[in-house]
This record gives structure tokens, C-alpha cells and sequence, in this order.
DNA sequence: GTAGGGTTAG
């Protein structure tokens, strides 16, 4: 049992925020029950502080519920409150949730103050809505609230994920007329969206100039650039970074460790990702569910299933849920060592558990289907499945070309290219070469200017 | 009390 002796409410409250920033809710709980006994009454930062951590650490029902514990010991929600609850929907991706709270929040006379416009800008990009986001910035620089720097880190994120990069770039360019000077953190973001868009050279020259103004990159800056070196492909760099930050003193951590495992593993090193975890491991460093995945990806891919179940259990164990990608690594894990029917039955659970997608287990599947000639399973499933992408198209499209049914595989490339998805050069050639042995000269000569002109 | 680095598929 926890007992404290509090003299005023600001004590207590300081209390409880120690215990919900450990995580430690019930004991912030406890504090709060012996604050009242004490004839210590608590306000609405008391009950901010406990909405805040039951959002994060359990959900954002629970984050409701001391909602209506406050409102029953009449205290009144303020824009504090708000901002918590409508960040927490954003972060589970509920973007009409958010959108509700906003408009509960004006109903009951609570002005927004810029953190509520920073929140739900976020919430429009996060949920794929930058246009809506941007009607919200304009908005805040045509009113009466100031934009601060977040609102342009927020602007800056939400535009590169959305794919407008350039108009990131540009908005960055922007900063210095609007007042602010972009600190390491903005530089951060920025170099995040150019390497997740390929745009190797302008990130290295945004690197360059972030010396320059006299910036010493951070950890998240390290495994910023570890991460785009992987993707450009250049490996090298790569391994450099990673010992050029353990000789520089930085503390090797989740973060970093997950980004060298996943790497390996693209790599099909198998090896040496056996080794990094072992490194982190023994660390003693607490696990995630983000590195609970790492290792269960590296588990699957070793078709090691034992130790990867084992893990499953140590995470639900821990307290943590497993989420869409621990299930996706399972399915393709499932996939890949032959377990078709397993996959389709941890599939169907993922159905029932109402993620916000699973496209990339289903693509997992359905590359599966393909690949072992279950042609019109697949079918059924590529026709069943109300989102795809461009890796949907090319297992349907490489699976049907490899049981010579290259019309149909013809018209879903094009179908594909209409859609403004991207396609691999492989696709395209597995198409032409079935034309070229079946001797279709003149479909070869129709599909390859159908191509040209989408 | 907001934002920023890590995990999935062809």
C-alpha cells in the first residue's frame, strides 16, 4: 500500500504524475484514494494527468471512463483534457473519434489552443487526409492563434508521409520567414520523409548544412540516416554509422537495434541478426512490442516457430499487445514454411480483431497461393479483397503468368498502371516473355503501347 | 498535455 502525506494539491498531483509517467497507474490510483482521505481535493490536473496515462498505457475507453470520474466529482474538462483524449484517438487512428472530441470540446465552450490545432492536424496526415490538414494550418495562419514550431514539425511530417515531400522541403525553406530557425529536431523530421522517398542526394546535403549550423546529430538522427542507408542499399554506410555510434559513445537502443535487425534480415543474414540480438538481450534493455516483432520476425525467418511462440508469450506475459505486424510476421512466417492452411487460420483471426488493415498479410497470403500453384484460391482471394496495392497486383499478376493465363495477367498489370500504382520491371517482363513463347506478336505490340499511355 | 528515429509482403 502506498501512503503519502500531501500538504496541498499540487503535491499530490506531482505524485501521481511520477507513478503515471512508471507506468505505474494502480499506485498512482492508490495516492489519489489516500489524497482524498486526507481531505487533499483533486483538480482538473490531477485528473489530466490520470486520463493522459490511462490513454497511453491501457486505452482510450479506460481514458474515458476517468473522464466520467472527474465529470461525477464535478470537475470540468478544460482544453487540457481534450487535447489528451483527441491525441490518444490519434494515435489509435480513430480520425472520427478525434474529429467528434474537436467539436464536443468548441460545443461545451472550450477554446482550442494551438496544441489542439497541432493534434488534429497530425490526425487529418495520420489518417491519410492531407488536404483536410492543410485547411487547418491555413485556417490557424489566417486566425488569431500562433503557429509555434511544432505546428510546422507536425506540417513538415505530415506532408513528407503524405508524399507532398517537396512541399515539405519547401515549407522548411519557409521556416526563417515565419520567425523560427528549424532546430535538430525539425532536421530530423525532414531527413526522415527524403530517405523514406529515396531522395538520397538532397539528404545529404540537408546533413551537410545541419553541421554547418552547428548541430551535433543525436540518436534519433543516427538511426535516422542508418535506416536511409539501408534503403538506398548502401550497406556499407550503413555499418559505418552503426560503429560510428558505438565509438562516439551513444547508447545503442531499442531503436537502433531493431533498424540493424531488420536490415540483416532483408539481407537474409540470418547470422549476424542472431548476433545483434544477442548483443541487446544482454543489455537488459526492456522490450517493446516493436522489438517483441524484431525477434519474432527473426525467429520465423529462421523457421525457428518454437522460440517465435515462446516470444509471443513472454510479450502477452509482459503485459503488451501483440499488434498488426507481430500477426503479419506470423501469417508470412506461416506462408513461407509451407503451413498454408495455418496462415489462412491466423488470417481469419485477424479479420475478427478489426485492425485498421491487414493488406500486407493478405498480400503475404496471396503471394503464398500463387507461388504454390493455387491459382484459383488466389483468385478468390485477390477478388475478394476490397484493398490492394501494387505487391497484390504483381504476386496475382506473376502467379498467372507462371500457369500461362497472361490475358487475364495482362489486364490486371494495365489495371494496375491505370491506378497510378507502381510496377516491377519483372512484371512486366513475365508478361511479354508469355506472349513472346505463345508467338501473340500483335498483343505484344498492343500491351506495349497500352503501357506507354496509361 | 502535441510532433520526430525502430518491426511486415512482391
Amino acid at each position: 500500500m502506498v501512503r503519502r502525506y500531501f500538504s496541498s494539491t499540487n503535491s499530490m498531483n506531482i505524485c501521481i504524475a511520477s507513478f503515471c509517467r512508471a507506468k505505474e497507474l494502480l499506485k498512482a490510483e492508490a495516492v489519489l484514494v489516500d489524497g482524498i482521505k486526507l481531505g487533499v481535493v483533486p483538480d482538473v490536473v490531477t485528473y489530466n494527468t490520470l486520463i493522459d496515462a490511462y490513454c497511453r498505457f491501457v486505452s482510450l475507453d479506460a481514458g474515458f471512463s476517468v473522464m466520467h470520474r472527474m465529470e461525477e466529482a464535478r470537475i470540468v474538462p478544460n482544453v487540457v483534457t481534450y487535447n489528451s483524449l483527441i491525441a490518444a484517438a490519434t494515435r489509435y487512428r480513430l480520425l472520427s473519434q478525434s474529429i467528434d472530441l474537436f467539436d464536443e470540446m468548441l460545443c461545451r465552450g472550450v477554446s482550442p489552443d494551438i496544441w489542439s490545432y497541432n493534434t488534429l492536424i497530425h490526425c487529418f496526415f495520420r489518417n491519410g487526409r492531407p488536404n483536410e490538414a492543410y485547411n487547418v494550418f491555413r485556417n490557424i495562419i489566417l486566425g488569431e492563434t500562433m503557429p509555434d514550431v511544432a505546428t510546422y514539425n507536425i506540417m513538415i511530417n505530415g506532408l513528407c508521409k503524405n508524399g507532398y515531400v517537396d512541399n515539405g522541403i519547401m515549407m522548411f525553406r519557409n521556416l526563417k520567414r515565419h520567425g523560427f530557425v528549424p532546430g535538430l529536431d525539425t532536421y530530423n523530421i525532414l531527413l526522415d520523409g527524403l530517405y523514406k522517398w529515396r531522395r538520397w542526394g538532397t539528404a545529404k546535403r540537408l546533413l551537410l548544412e545541419m553541421g554547418q549550423s552547428g548541430y551535433v546529430p543525436n540518436s534519433i538522427t543516427y538511426t535516422t540516416v542508418m535506416k536511409g542507408c539501408f534503403m538506398c542499399r548502401k550497406y556499407e554506410d550503413a555499418f559505418d554509422i552503426f560503429n560510428e555510434m558505438k565509438s562516439r559513445g551513444y547508447a545503442f537502443d531499442s531503436f537502433a537495434y531493431c533498424t540493424v535487425i531488420g536490415a540483416l534480415l532483408k539481407l537474409s543474414n540470418v547470422e549476424d541478426a542472431y548476433k545483434c540480438m544477442n548483443h541487446m538481450v544482454k543489455t537488459g534493455m526492456e522490450l517493446d512490442v516493436v522489438a517483441y516483432n524484431t525477434l519474432i520476425n527473426l525467429f520465423c525467418k529462421s523457421l525457428n516457430f518454437e522460440e517465435a511462440y515462446r516470444m509471443l508469450d513472454e510479450l502477452e506475459s509482459q503485459g503488451l499487445e501483440c499488434d498488426v505486424y507481430t500477426h503479419t510476421i506470423l501469417v508470412d512466417g506461416l506462408c513461407k514454411a509451407g503451413d498454408i492452411k495455418g496462415a489462412e487460420r491466423h488470417l481469419r483471426k485477424m479479420d475478427m480483431m478489426g485492425f485498421f488493415s491487414t493488406l500486407v498479410a493478405y498480400n503475404c497470403f496471396l503471394d503464398a497461393l500463387c507461388k504454390t500453384g493455387w491459382i484459383e484460391h488466389a483468385l478468390h482471394v485477390f477478388n475478394s479483397m476490397k484493398e490492394k496495392d501494387g505487391f497484390t497486383y504483381s504476386s496475382m499478376v506473376q502467379g498467372l503468368c507462371r500457369v500461362g493465363r497472361f490475358r487475364l495477367a495482362s489486364k490486371l498489370l494495365l489495371k494496375c498502371v491505370s491506378h497510378g500504382m507502381p510496377i516491377l520491371a519483372a512484371d512486366k517482363r513475365a508478361i511479354l516473355s508469355a506472349y513472346h513463347s505463345s508467338g501473340f506478336k500483335s498483343e505484344i505490340k498492343a500491351f506495349r503501347s497500352k503501357l506507354r499511355v496509361p
